[in-house]
DNA sequence: TGAATATATGAATAACTACTCATAAGTTAT
DNA sequence: ATAACTTATGAGTAGTTATTCATATATTCA
């Protein structure tokens, strides 16, 4: 999937671990493909406002779909995929499913952006 | 262009009284937009090993395309993507250009994300 | 049993993304 | 000026994504 020319590639690790010059181990592939998947779960405008509902307690399908004024359909295609990630987990009680957040990362990381957000006006 | 209301400025810092929280104001379709734009500029492998980079200080396009075994031509587009976020900024130093890191936020976002990565598997 | 309600899912589609290739634009030296 | 070098960019393209629509699945109740 990922190909190069020759001509681009240049392989050679630079290493100059100077004195204490924080040079720390490089971020693998993998890691940087698991690390892009989390932010990709997190890059919508939809699954933010699911997730939002979330942060605040367990909350089912239908409740989600209204809080968030988005439809049915698109809330449970959503709602895979944040399963999927393991952000949320699910429940059924009766005919409703319950949602509800299932990674301790996602508040910390939710509450960054939303900061960064914020604060998007200041910086030039 | 983005424009938010009163209510959903500064003011994540409640902390949940009573057992039955609170409600919290609703992320605003603007909020989430924002949000989505800045997780969506971290949601790719390429543009991560990058900041990778850049965290540890200035580094030139050519020694980017190097470290991150990328074409410099998917540098250059990637570090646009970057550069339009104001994530990074750059600066022409005779034939070369060096980019830095021009986001308080993005390291912070970058190591939770990684820690995030790092137990994915943990995670059942 | 069948109707009503709640959720999930497959298909289709329009929009978006990240790459490559070729080339332009900017810089430095000869 | 031309050549060598570095970075940026436009076009084309294959792959991905988020939605809608229609329908399937699951549960409850009469």
């Amino acid at each position: 999937m990922i190909k190069m020319t020759d001509q681009d590639i240049h392989q050679h690790q630079h290493q100059h671990h100077k004195d204490s010059d924080a040079q720390q181990n490089q971020l693998s592939e993998e890691n940087a493909q698991r690390m892009a998947l989390t932010f990709k779960g997190l890059a919508d405008p939809t699954r933010l406002k699911l997730l939002d509902e979330l942060l605040r307690g367990e909350v089912c399908v239908g409740c989600l779909a209204e809080a968030t004024q988005t439809s049915q359909s698109a809330v449970s295609h959503q709602l895979r995929v944040l399963r999927n990630l393991r952000f949320v987990s699910s429940r059924r009680d009766g005919q409703q499913v319950f949602y509800r957040i299932n990674d301790e990362h996602i508040g910390e990381l939710f509450k960054l952006a939303l900061d960064h957000a914020l604060h998007m006006d200041e910086r030039i």
